[in-house]
DNA sequence: ATGGTCGACTCTCGA
């Protein structure tokens, strides 16, 4: 068995009770983690090594931030694209490296603000480095996972009302084809797989009052696969419950698991 | 219902 889950935090430090009772719950062999919002120096590496997790990390100061943790050895730990194009952002969007002979990549996905602001010409840009990053240094007969807050819901069944969301960064036509230009070098979408039906969301708005109970959510972090592992998976979960458990945060757990 | 809040950090931004 091995079980993946990603995480956006949203301050890994305000999330650490959550986090904790989360590994206690489920023990993933693999908890790779977003908007850590915390420099190197501060970042709670006690606390993981505390549930005898290894964790990698890179933070910066107030925004971005990504990490990993797992109870087994992590190898081959890259931090950006390594393309020459990386600014010192991007090293805390990215991260890289392989569990159990499994290549995982962790993202941030920049937000994008507004489709007229420069920021989501980055994030399109983001999305071709990301295809470019997987044609030229992995192969999809082996076993890879992406994973992370991508900031997209990839199809009208992925937001609610949908039919107003046509401008929205997370939503827009282009943002939509660029995510899923990436998922057809040789990704299946997991989650999906296993839940074919509406309203299956993974972040919800908390400036919307009851948005939880009105349905009114966002599938915007994703698990992708390659067909080989594809073929082992068992489940995919998005565990609201950790959610209901937070002072109000926007995202929650979402989880695959294979029989490996 | 087109809303409003949170976290980090400065006196406001990003989501």
């Amino acid at each position: 068995m091995f079980t993946i889950a990603t995480y956006n935090t949203n301050s890994i430090r305000a999330r650490l009770h959550i986090i904790k009772k989360y590994i206690e719950d489920i023990h993933p062999d693999c908890l790779c983690l977003q908007e850590t919002k915390v420099v190197d120096e501060q970042f709670p590496k006690e606390f993981f090594l505390e549930q005898k997790y290894n964790v990698i990390f890179k933070g910066q100061k107030a925004y971005n931030g990504v990490a990993i943790a797992s109870p087994h050895k992590i190898e081959d730990v890259i931090f950006g694209f390594e393309d020459g194009e990386d600014r010192e952002e991007d090293l805390t969007r990215l991260i890289r490296c392989k569990i159990k002979g499994i290549s995982i990549i962790n993202s941030y996905v920049p937000q994008g603000r507004d489709i007229e602001h420069e920021q989501y010409q980055i994030k399109l840009n983001w999305f071709k480095r990301l295809k470019r990053l997987f044609e030229q240094k992995y192969k999809k007969e082996l076993p890879i996972i992406w994973c992370g807050d991508m900031n997209v819901a990839p199809t009208e069944l992925d937001v609610y009302e949908p039919e107003k969301k046509l401008d929205h960064v997370c939503f827009h036509e282009a943002v939509r084809r660029a995510f899923l230009d990436v998922v057809s070098w040789g990704f299946i979408d997991i989650f999906r797989k296993f839940h074919p039906e509406p309203e299956q969301f993974s972040f919800f708005d908390y400036r919307i009052r009851g948005a939880v109970k009105r349905k009114l959510g966002w599938r915007i972090d994703h698990i992708l696969v390659t067909k080989n592992l594809a073929d082992k998976a068992i489940d995919a979960k998005i565990d609201l419950k950790y959610r209901l458990l937070q002072k109000p945060s926007d995202h929650t757990f979402v989880r695959a698991l294979f029989d490996l």
